[in-house]
DNA sequence: TTACACT
């Protein structure tokens, strides 16, 4: 149902960000074979599998057992380094028919709907693909690292197979974004990576593209049967069960078809279901860090075949409140040391102190910084208004008001308002239903029944304004958010960074406004900052603060267009300062002579 | 100090 005013904001926000994910569509009919995930990996017969032949028994739940061999991709790549690593191509003549397969014999429910493959045929034009590729032009990059592969420029390039490439179709992605390009190849490399990059730039794919494709080409040892423990190879760690939720709705859109199995565990939601779903076999585990804790201490899962570990908002996991959780994870559990997996971590902030904690989970890594996509550029507008705490609800009344009379809202016109506690969002979205805005409210205190319902009707646009907590502030995917608004601003500049980048996403415009006050004055210098280095315009009375240098305690993860920069480089962390030369400003060839392993000569120690 | 992360 439209009605005018949704007709109005119809033409400035006409995003279409591929196809919606239905549920309950039947598999593809085209699918007439099946390889059982136990003969996957077998030394290949003179002859391809038979549609009839095989199928697992029953209760063959652990897949992939058997002696592996066989890629379908017998292609060598460059070796760019890496010894030992995991990927296992060079063998040619393998293969499973390129017809997926998986874990059970249940048909694989199409993530893309059922109409997804109707027009595989076409070509793609950009206004298919939700992204915005002339934003992406001369996006800055900066790459630091031992013999750091070149980035492709399209998904040809890059050898991910036949299934993946099929799946990149049916997504209707044209081309690579920043991240991508730069990101799939180092990863494929099997080299470890700290990457800065906005999330809604493609973050997810960059990860998710290169651990299917590395689970199905590689040889794994067998996974144990027969007992109630599952091994996945790879575990995607996130802060918050909402983005766990969205990793594993995209990742099985990346896996269709592949026989790769992704689950996903959180809090929240009953256990049962998600350790039956786990029973049925697990390729790729995407989990909040509580619920995975849980799950290892009763000993559903194990680590000990992980290969690829990628944390998503990295330096969310590694702060305060995480890095104990996370560490317990992934250093006193039973999954393999640094350079006998792969990690990857991503995020669109990436402070120095992080980077120094995170570089424990890492081996030889690339630090990829692609400049920001969504948040500090021009694609935002940012504006600070000074508001009285006191003022507060009644002029956000008056932007919510003005939006109004501007046809601005609706459907497609989101309105995120975030909140510093969790009773100040129930309050906020109490006031808000009471004077006639349908509002909703998303923190931590809710069922995560209501969680996800909040977050429902906030995208189907029934309640086009949505009160959270900085519960929503990372990574999350919401089309059409075209306002957010910092009724209370964050304590930390990176978390306002993360804010605002819910709108402006996959290149399109946004705008961030947000409620200053003398409680936010240690913020008045690095919003002042980050705002001039977007090229927004800065209230005098904004610098004036700034000026004073209040608090002082707010770090600026890296200068200039970059989220970050390696803090390897930092002279701070590198005493020595002698010819290190982690760092290769053009992302060319050259310069990486000096560096020897590990963290570089003079590096390690510093921090000691 | 808040928020997020398991029953």
């Amino acid at each position: 149902m439209r009605n005018s005013w949704a007709d109005s904001v119809e033409n400035v926000a006409t995003d279409n960000v591929g196809p919606s994910g239905g549920t309950g569509a039947s598999a593809s009919t085209r699918r007439s074979s099946y390889v059982p995930p136990h003969l996957r990996n077998k030394p290949i017969a003179a002859e391809p599998l038979a549609p009839s032949q095989g199928g697992p028994p029953g209760n063959d739940r652990l897949g992939f057992n058997g002696p592996t061999s066989g890629s379908r991709w017998g292609g060598s790549r460059p070796d760019y380094g890496r010894q030992g690593g995991y990927s296992g191509g060079g063998r040619s003549g393998g293969g499973w028919g390129g017809r997926g397969g998986g874990w059970s014999r249940e048909r694989e429910v199409n993530p893309f709907g059922n109409d997804a493959d109707v027009d595989l045929e076409q070509s793609f034009d950009q206004e298919n693909t939700g992204i915005n590729f002339d934003a992406y032009e001369d996006i800055p990059v900066e790459t630091s690292g031992e013999n750091v592969p070149p980035p492709v420029n399209t998904f040809a390039e890059i050898d991910l197979g036949e299934a993946v490439n099929l799946n990149i179709r049916r997504c209707k992605y044209v081309k690579p974004t920043p991240v991508q390009r730069y990101a799939i190849p180092i990863s494929l490399a099997g080299r470890d990576l700290m990457a800065c990059a906005q999330t809604g730039s493609g973050k997810t794919a960059a990860f998710c593209f290169p651990i299917i494709s590395g689970i199905m080409r590689g040889s794994f040892p067998q996974r144990p049967r027969g007992v109630r423990t599952v091994f996945p190879l790879a575990l995607i760690l996130s802060p918050t069960r909402e983005l766990s939720m969205q990793i594993h709705e995209e990742a099985k859109k990346f896996s269709y078809e592949t026989g790769v199995r992704v689950v996903v565990a959180y809090g929240g939601a009953p256990i049962n279901q998600q350790l039956r779903e786990l029973e049925r076999g697990v390729d790729i585990l995407v989990a909040t860090p509580g619920r995975l804790v849980d799950l290892l201490e009763r000993a559903k899962v194990s680590l000990q075949m992980i290969r690829y570990l990628a944390l998503d908002e990295a330096d969310r996991m590694l702060d305060m409140g995480f890095e104990p959780q996370i560490r317990r994870i992934v250093e006193q559990m039973d999954m393999p040391p640094p350079g006998e997996r792969q990690t990857m971590l991503f995020s669109a902030t990436f402070p120095k102190e992080i980077q120094r904690l995170a570089s424990d989970f890492l081996a030889n890594y690339i630090f990829l910084a692609v400049g920001r996509v969504g948040s500090s550029t021009d694609l935002i507008v940012q504006r600070v208004e000074f508001v009285h705490d006191g003022d507060k609800r009644s002029h956000l009344m008056d932007l919510l008001h003005a939006q109004m009379a501007n046809g601005v809202h609706g459907k497609h016109a989101l309105t995120l308002v975030f909140v510093e506690t969790k009773k100040g969002a129930d309050a906020l979205e109490h006031w808000l239903c009471i004077n006639g805005f349908p509002a909703t409210a998303i923190h931590g205190d809710r069922t995560q029944q209501e969680r996800e319902q909040a977050l429902r009707t906030f995208k189907r646009g029934d309640t086009p304004i949505l009160v959270a907590t900085d519960v929503a502030a990372r990574g999350l995917d919401i089309p059409h958010v075209s306002h957010v608004i910092n009724f209370d601003l964050p304590n930390d500049i990176d978390d306002y960074v993360h804010r605002i980048g819910r709108t402006g996403r996959a290149g399109k415009t946004g705008l961030a406004t947000a409620f200053f006050n003398e409680g936010n004055l240690s913020m008045s210098k690095p919003l002042a900052d980050l705002m001039q280095e977007a090229n927004q315009e800065v209230p005098e009375w904004l610098t004036r603060y700034a000026s004073r240098s209040y608090g002082g305690r707010n770090r600026r993860a890296g200068g200039g267009r970059f989220g970050g920069r390696d803090f390897r480089r930092d002279s701070s962390y590198n005493r020595s300062g002698v010819g290190v030369n982690y760092y290769d400003g053009g992302n060319s060839s050259g310069g990486y002579g000096n560096y020897s392993g590990g963290y570089g000569p003079g590096v390690t120690s510093a921090w000691d």
